[in-house]
DNA sequence: ATATATTTTACAACGCCATTACAACTTTTC
DNA sequence: GAAAAGTTGTAATGGCGTTGTAAAATATAT
C-alpha cells in the first residue's frame, strides 16, 4: 500500500507500530534515531513518516527539517500542547498522542495517506515519466540527473499542475523559505528543468505572476 | 476570515468555542440541537462545522449525513475510539477529543480550513470559462491568452457583475491607482477583452457612467 | 580540496500597456 | 433634422518593467 518510515526509539512502541501497519498491507521501515531517520529518507522515497518528538539523538523537529516533502504524522506524549503548535506551524499532517489506540492510528494514517495521494507511484506526460520513489527522471527512455532542488520544483510544479504558482509560492513551498523582496532563484531552477527535461511546451511563463505546469 | 456553524448542546462548551473562535476573528453560528444544525446550514453556507457527536435529539453523524459539503471537525468525549472510525469513514476532517485545550482546537481549525479552503475555482458564462487558480481563460474549449492587466480587469468585472463601474473604479480597483483626470486606459482594455473573449455582448457600455458586465 | 549544487549578477530579449490620434457614435442644441 | 459638442471605439507605438540566459560568485557536499 504505502511506504511508511517509522522513527521512535523505544523498540516496544516501535514494534506495535509496525505490527499493525504492516497487518493492513503498508511496508515498514523501522529507524531508533533521527540520523538513521535522515539517511533513510535520503535513500528512498516514502510516503509517509510517523516521528516521535523526543529521539534519543536529536528532536523531531530537527529530522524534519532536514527530511522535506514525506508527509508526517508525530508522536507525541500526552498534554504537550506546545509541541503541537511547533509541529503543525512546520507542516506536520497531524499528531498522534501517546498512548494511543490502534485503531485511532490507523485512521489518522488512512487520512493521511488520503489527502497526500501518494499512492501514485510515477507521473508520466509524452515522453517523460518521473518515478518519485526511486527519484528517477526518464526523458525518451533515458534517465536524467535532476538535482534535489530541480527534483522538489518539478514534484511542486506536477502536484500543482495547471495552477499558476507564484515565485513568491514557488520558494515557500519548494525551497520552505518565506521572504521578502525579489530573487531570480526560480527562474534559473525553472530554466533548468526546461532545458533538461524540454519542458518549454508544459511549464508556462504567467506574465507577471509566475509559472504552471500544463498537461 | 471563516463563517463557522457550532453545534453542541453544553451550553458552557459551546461558549468556550464561540469566544475562542471570534477571539480570532471566526464568524461563529451557535447552534444546540442536531435539528437547529440542520436548518442552519440549508439557510447559509458554512466554511466549516464543529459538530458534537453527542446531541440530545439525533447523533452528530446523522446530522452530518444531512448536511453534506461542509467540512467537520467532530467533537467527541474521550476515548471513543469507534466513533472516530466512523466519522473518519464518514469524512469527517478532523477529530477533537473533549476536554481539549485552546490551543489544540484553534491549530486544527486553522489545518482544516487551510486544506478545505473553499473559493470559487472558475466562473462560467456561455461558452466562456475561467479558472482563476490556473490564472486561465478559455473560449470555445480554446485557451486564450490574456495579459495580466486584461485578466485583473475581468475579474474585477465578474466579481462586479450586473453593476455599472465607473472608468474610476476600475482604475482604483484593477489598478490600484486613484487619480483624477482623464485617461483612455480602461477602454482600450474593454476593447481588449471584448475583441478576446468576444464578449460584446456581456460587457456593456453606459454612456457617461462606465461599464457593466451583465450575465 | 575538489566537485557539485545553488544563488546572484548582468545584460539581452521580450511583452505589456499608457498614451496618442483619429474614427465612429451618442447626445444636445438650435 | 442638421450641426455641434461630447463620449466612446480602435489601431499604432515607444518606453519600461519582466523574463530568459550565461557566467561568475557563493554555498554545500564528498
Amino acid at each position: 500500500m504505502a511506504k511508511i518510515l517509522i522513527v521512535e526509539d523505544e523498540k516496544a512502541i516501535n514494534d506495535l507500530l509496525k505490527l499493525n501497519l504492516e497487518m493492513v498491507g503498508h511496508q515498514c521501515t523501522p529507524v531508533f534515531t533521527g540520523r538513521d531517520a535522515i539517511r533513510a529518507a535520503g535513500e528512498q522515497g516514502f510516503d509517509l513518516m510517523l516521528l516521535d518528538v523526543m529521539l534519543p539523538d536529536m528532536e523531531g523537529f530537527s529530522v524534519m527539517e532536514k527530511v522535506r516533502d514525506v508527509p508526517t504524522i508525530f508522536l507525541t506524549a500526552r498534554g504537550a500542547t506546545t509541541d503541537k503548535v511547533r509541529g503543525f506551524g512546520l507542516g506536520a499532517d497531524d499528531y498522534i498522542v501517546k498512548p494511543f489506540e490502534v485503531a485511532e492510528l490507523l485512521v489518522r494514517v488512512q487520512a493521511v495517506l488520503r489527502r497526500t495521494h501518494r499512492e501514485e507511484k510515477e507521473y508520466a506526460i509524452g515522453d517523460l515519466t518521473i518515478r518519485w520513489d526511486a527519484h528517477e527522471v526518464i526523458l525518451r527512455g533515458e534517465r536524467v540527473e535532476l538535482t534535489p532542488q530541480e527534483f522538489t520544483l518539478l514534484r511542486i510544479l506536477i502536484e500543482n499542475r495547471n495552477v499558476c504558482l507564484s515565485r513568491q509560492k514557488l520558494l515557500s513551498e519548494a525551497w520552505g523559505i518565506d521572504f521578502l523582496g525579489e530573487s531570480r532563484t526560480v527562474d534559473v531552477h525553472i530554466q533548468k528543468l526546461r532545458r533538461k527535461l524540454d519542458l518549454d511546451d508544459h511549464i508556462k511563463t504567467i506574465y507577471k505572476n509566475g509559472y504552471r505546469f500544463e498537461e
